[in-house]
DNA sequence: CGGTATCCCACCTGATACTG
DNA sequence: CAGTATCAGGTGGGATACCG
């Protein structure tokens, strides 16, 4: 991280609770799927197998509230609401596709290491 | 994500819990300041404002067991315990940098989404 | 359909004490 | 120094029920 090392470590560098809101385990995937096409509310339930209904809603308000995604009401009936990604949204595509990337491209290496810690733990 | 789009949104792909162990709150800061040099338990606690002993026992054990950090005991006593980065964990230097880049460019435009969303939700 | 409200429990946290 | 152990307390998640 050329140039800022120094204030990120810090407990109120302003970058810190952004990073945990967007880097958790159901954004990128969430980014991921409405990068592709706007989708609905259990368009998007169907698509990331696992999630549940409260864990997407928070996701998507905490997605919404920093303006990575955008959401709109179709006031026909009953009630459709059509998530979709921002502008500012879409230029964190790249940043997630290398991290996501990286876990593939490592992921044998990554077992492997697994594997040895858990052998020298348990004989 | 072009290549792998089928794949991660499914609850058993393999990537899925390795992007959760990787990219969470503490284990970007601790490869962080252990990429500019291999650090002693303390230190880097130091170094990482609010982080808690414990909070950064599991983080350490579970990149050690991810083979992104390697941990080296020095038989002095009282014993010294060295945590360093392997070669693996270089790799992912350049995908965190990205993140952390795009949180700092982006910080005005995300606390202003926030003011308004905020706003619009308050009156 | 797209949520909110509620309950309950696993877990994480913080503090403290203890050990090799 | 570098942890592990323990306990109290708060937070978040899962399941369920209900609403516009």
């Amino acid at each position: 991280m050329p140039g800022h090392d120094k204030q990120v470590f810090r407990a109120d560098c302003a970058s810190r609770p952004i990073l945990d809101q967007i880097a958790d385990k159901w954004s990128m995937l969430i980014l991921a799927v409405l990068c592709a096409q706007p989708l609905r509310f259990n368009a998007i339930k169907r698509r990331l197998e696992g999630i549940t209904q409260k864990a997407l809603t928070q996701a998507l308000r905490r997605l919404e509230r920093n303006g990575i995604v955008a959401r709109r009401v179709i006031p026909v009936s009953p009630v459709a609401v059509e998530y979709s990604v921002t502008p500012l949204g879409r230029t964190l595509q790249q940043p997630f596709a290398a991290l996501y990337g990286w876990t593939v491209d490592h992921l044998p290496d990554i077992e492997q290491a697994q594997r040895d810690f858990d052998r020298r733990k348990n004989g």
